[in-house]
Parts: structure tokens; C-alpha cells; sequence
DNA sequence: ACCTACGGGACGTCCCGTTTAT
DNA sequence: ATAAACGGGACGTCCCGTAGGT
């Protein structure tokens, strides 16, 4: 890798710590050079535009979001095992950056019109949600999960919640919203999952 | 000063739109200008500064986004179905304003640094989530519920998916995600519910 | 004379003096407040707007100020004497208020694009000159002007030149144009008087 | 810095027909800058104020204004001959710009207090005022004009004839005054000129 | 006639994104 | 890669003309 190369995914990775707490709109270039130490034209010369570096960033953010919820050491064992991986992983580090999961942010950010990061944030939620339906479905494929479910259903319900309880968490400042959805799935999953007698005989 | 506090009411009502579409650095006292067909002095006479009137305004949006989440013909009967009806309301009518749900723009919005405005989402969110809490109380006492629920964590449950849920159907522009958490409350209520063998005679 | 006529004319004479100094837009109704000791409502009270006390106020000050070049104990005697008194009296008096002659001042504020303030000045102008044009036509008609004499031209000549020397001596700070004008009226005055001998016979 | 400079001048001269027309206190920075076609960043970089851009307008306009009138294809010949181009050239293109005379107008505008655009009217008369005094003085040297003659008187005379006919002239709509005047320095030419008996001998 | 409220709009500062020259 | 230049435009202050209420 040059050194031009190098500086740019420097630049990119501290423009997306910036631009995933501020957004597009409240971060400046000037944000990024001192972030980055480098001057406005060093800048200039790896980006035509803002919006084009607030595109890598959002990109880098992304993926780095996505891929830290859908690998790690957890994901084997059980179908119910992954998924209650899933969700405990997502509470134990629930950001990468500060400032929040980048996907809830960049959805919010770009709601208003920019299409490019928008784009960029509905890819990452597709992915996300890809690695959940197949834990899923292989679940139902292995008969450890109900041949009834539905596996976009679920995904879409893990990924709702846990967004939505780490909104909660950062307004609060505790983690008792993340806790309580973690808990509730717990019931859930007991509920999707066919070994049935083992949790009711457990939780009462 | 009749004149002049409907004009700022005016002010706030037009603003509330702008920043929950743009955010409070993604919207200017311009934009302001313009929606209101006021001049900057005509603006400025009713705030002391842009903060000044992003806090109107977004406390505006959020106290009627929680009223329309709290209020309405389905909070009554059985509490079981006064929280199928908080799912159901949310979901169709999502937001009150362009934008999407203030308490989750706030939230992002806010997140950075502004205290003013991140307390005032926390209100919002302490508001709803209250009510959802004492239907939930009332449901026990009731005899509708289980006695081993627990209160607060369907309220933060129910938050947390419903607004995680609409922040997925904003981006892909669908409501799949929403029907979707619908679909898996309607399981989560009979779990909680009392009148267990209905449910589990009428799935199987 | 009620007392909020009196009023009324007081206002009119001081903000006479203060926009034939600073012009139409280079005044404020402040500043007409503080010379008159009135507030704004005792001002407007008075007049409509501040187009309307500019426009009584410009009337005021214009016919004042042709009164003053028209009338006055030396129109009296031969022409040549009384238009050798004109000249004489504009340069001893060149102004009724500070700030200049009130018709150049109002010529060139209103030239842009007050037709009312225009009009008056307009107004003002043929007074003046219809007394001058008389002056020259009684001389005429007496035998004291040679009678190839052209009245319009030789008021419109004495116009302009003391017009156009009292804006460089109010530049220069000195009566040395005005004087100037004045000694080549004494030239002009010898050549269309009829009495011409004598003056050859003193000038060489 | 090329561009910047270009810019700078662009701005002057927009700004100097503006301000000509309407007169400092007339003219805002807003009308500046859609005359331009700038916003106010783009106008307050190459000047500190209105006042500094005012000057500078006032300056351009000016030595625009004493150029047209001193220089020409007319400045040729005898002086008679030269001073009859002055005044004619002077009735033919009475202005640059929209707006009337510069002199005159800056003249007016500032005799409130402005003493930096006082100076420069000052200046602008100055210069006018010498290039006439010299074509007399030449004149005189060469036998073609009387050497009674006073340069300053006849110079002071010109100037304040034409500018207080453009006056008159501007007021009515008519050119009648300026040709009034015109008509009138054919006498005083004739009067001060050597070749007396050519007139004398034409005229009657 | 005073006083206050109201909205208009000018002015000037500051900083931002971008370009250019070095 | 730096640094300066450039023009855009947001922000907030101030005062102005005007309208009402007292």
C-alpha cells in the first residue's frame, strides 16, 4: 500500500468517528484536519468533495458495524445459540465508534434526501439481516427451530429492537432498555425454538 | 401580545418541521425565514437564537409525537388490547410530522452534545414509556397479565421495536418491518397474557 | 392655531433642516423625534408615514427657499438692478437652512425615484424662474434689455450658474465661485442691457 | 490574486452606478450584491465596509466622470475652440452613468459629513477645473483670448453653468436648459475672445 | 401624545467548502 | 501536502418604520 493510500484510509477512519457522532451537516472539513493533522488541500487531494468523503466514511463505518454483528466467535453451535449470541454481542459492544451505531445514524442523517448515504445504509441492513434470516433458516433446516417461523420476521424483529433499545440506552445512559429487549428475547427465542418442554420446565 | 405569540407559535409549529427533517445543524434560521415568510427580524424578536428556538421547536414535535402515542379511542378495555392498539396506532400513523419520529431524530440529533435537547427527548421517552408501564400495571392488577411480567420491560420492549421498526421501513421505504414486529407482538401479548390455552388451541 | 397644528408645523420645520441635510434616506424618524422632543407616536400621529413628513417637510423648505430668492427689498428699480440683486442676495443668503440649497438637494435626492418629492422640486424651479423670466420681460418691455433678449435663457442661466456655484463653493468651503458667477454676471448683464457705452467706457 | 482583483473591480464599478443613482445612504449591500451577483462573503472580503466600498465607487465614478470631461478628440485647436467642445461635449453626454452627474451627486451626498467622499468630489472639481483653467491660460498666451481674462473665473463659471443646467435639466426632462446655457457661453466666448469683430460683426 | 410591541431588513462577522498556486 | 485566496452563506445585532394600546 502507498503512502497516499495509507493516508486516505486515515483520513476515512477518522472522518467516520466524526461524522458518525455529528453527521454530514454538523461536521466540518475542518473537524477532519484536525482530527486527521493534515491541512485543507491534503484533504482536498484524496476527496473531490465533502459529501464524497462523508460517502467513504459512512461506507467504512458500515461495514465495520455490520461485520462486527455478524462474525465472531459465537456464531456456531445452535441456530437459538447464534441468535442469543447475536443479541448479547450487540449489548456487550453495541458501537464501534462513539457517537452510536452507525446505521441508526446514517438512516437518520440521510432520511432527508441525501440518496448516496441512504443507499450506503440500506446495503448494511441487508446484510445484517441476510446472516440473521440464514441463522434462521438453518435452524428450521437442522429442526431446532419451528417450521413455522418466519425467518425475515425475525430478523427484522432482533435488528428493530436492538436498534431501537440502543436508542433508549444512549438517551438513559444505562443499559437497562438493552437488557430488557435481551431479556424479552430470551422468552422468544423459547418460543421459536422446538426444544420446548426445556424451557417452560426452566422458567416456572 | 396576542399578535405576537401566535406568531411565535407559528414560528415553532413551521420549525418543528424543518428540524425534524434536517436535523439541527442540517436546517438554518433561512429555511425558518422562508417556511414562515417571516424576515430574520421577525424571527429573532420571538428567539434569543437558533438553540433557542430548536428547543421550542423540538420539544413542539415531541410532546405532540408522545401525545399522539398516548392518546386516543383504543386506550380502553382490556389491557392487552390497549397495548395491541399502541402497536397498531404506531404503526399507522407513524409520525406526525415529514421526518419520521422525533424522539428518534432528537435522540440521534442530540447525541452529540446538546443537552438541552437530549433531555428533552429523555422526557418524551419517559412520558410514553410511563403510559405504556401503568396499562401494563393495570393488566396485573387485573388479572389480565401475568403476575411475573415485568412492567418496564414491555414498555422499553415495545419502544424499542416499534421505533427500531420504523427506522428500518423509512429506509427501504416499506412497511415490512413494522408488520413485521406487529406480527411477533401478537405472540409476545398471548405469552404475557393470561388467557394461555386460547392462544396456544387457536396457533396449533 | 390648534395646538396639534402647531405641533405639526414645528415638525415640519425641523425635520425641514434634517432631511434637506441627510436626505430622505439618510434620516430617521429618530432623528426627527430628537430635534422635536416628541416620540414616535407624536410624530406619526401627525403624518401617515415618513414619505408623507418628507414630503411636507421638502414643500416646506422649497418654498421657503424660493421665497427667499423672489422676494425681498430689492426687486425694485431698473431690471438689470433687480437681476444684479438676485444674484447678489443668493450669494449673501446661499441658504435658509443648513445643509444647502433646498432645490439642488431635493433635485438629486428625488432623482431616482420619488416622483412627489420630484414634483416639488420641479414646482419650486418654475417660480423662480417665472420671476426671473419677468423680471427680463419687464426690462424689455421697458427698453432697459436689448430686446433680441431671451428671457427663459438668461433665468435659466442665472439658475443654473449660482446652483452650480454654491455646490462648489459648499465643496471648497469658500464664496470664490459664487464670487466668480457673480463678476461674469456683471459681464453678462452690460452685454444684453441696452446701456452699453458706459460699460465699454468703464471696463476698458 | 489575478481573479480576486477582477472580482474587486467588477464590484466597484456595479456598486458606483448604484450608488450614483441612489446615494450612499440609498443603497444597501444587498442591492450591491445582486447587481453582481455575489453574496455578501464574496462582497465583504474585497471591502471592510460600506463606507470603504462606497469610496471606492465614489472614486471610480468620479475619475470616470473628470476623464469624459477632459479628454476627447475636441481638446484641439484654439482655446475658444476647446472651451466650446467642453461645453458642448458636456450637453451631448451628460453622463456616464445612470444617475446624473457624479460630481454633483457626490457633492450633495456628502456635504452631510461624510469627509471622505467630500474630498474625493473635491479632488474630482480640482482636476476639472484645472484642465479648464489651462486651456484659458493657453489662450491667453497665444493671443487668442483677452488677457483680461481671469482662467479660474471663466473655469468656475463653465463648470457651475453645466452642472446646474444638468440640474435643471434632469428635473424637467429637457435638455432646454443646458441648451440655454450652451447658447449663452457662445456670448460670454465671443466677449472674452480677441476676435471681436467677428462676432459683433454676425451677431448684429 | 407616550410607550411598547411588531416585523423588516441592513450590516458586518465568521466560518465553511472549494480552488489555486506553490 | 501546504497555504492562501476566493466566494457562499449562516448567524445574530441593531435600528427602522409602523401599529396599537394606554
Amino acid at each position: 500500500m502507498q503512502k497516499g493510500e495509507q493516508t486516505r484510509q486515515r483520513i476515512i477512519e477518522e472522518a467516520a468517528k466524526i461524522f458518525n457522532q455529528r453527521g454530514f451537516a454538523g461536521c466540518s472539513i475542518q473537524d477532519v484536519m484536525e482530527a486527521t493533522g493534515l491541512e485543507k488541500g491534503g484533504v482536498y487531494r484524496h476527496f473531490a468533495s465533502k459529501e464524497e468523503l462523508a460517502v467513504e466514511a459512512f461506507r467504512y463505518a458500515l461495514s465495520l458495524s455490520v461485520k462486527m454483528r455478524t462474525e465472531g466467535p459465537g456464531y456456531a453451535g445452535s441456530a437459538i445459540e447464534q441468535l442469543r449470541y447475536a443479541v448479547r454481542h450487540f449489548i456487550e459492544t453495541p458501537s464501534v465508534f462513539p457517537g452510536g451505531c452507525p446505521l441508526m445514524n446514517t438512516a437518520v442523517d440521510a432520511n432527508d434526501g441525501n440518496p448516496a448515504l441512504r443507499q450506503l445504509a440500506c446495503d448494511a441492513l441487508k446484510k445484517w439481516r441476510a446472516v440473521l434470516c440464514s441463522i434462521v433458516e438453518d435452524g428450521i433446516a437442522h429442526g431446532e427451530i419451528r417450521s413455522g417461523a418466519n425467518p425475515r420476521q425475525i430478523a427484522n424483529t432482533i435488528i428493530a429492537s436492538l436498534e431501537g433499545a440502543l436508542m433508549i440506552s444512549r438517551l438513559e445512559g444505562t443499559k437497562r432498555a438493552l437488557c430488557d429487549v435481551q431479556e424479552m428475547f430470551e422468552m422468544i427465542l423459547a418460543e421459536i425454538g422446538t426444544a420446548r418442554e426445556v424451557r417452560l420446565g426452566s422458567a416456572e
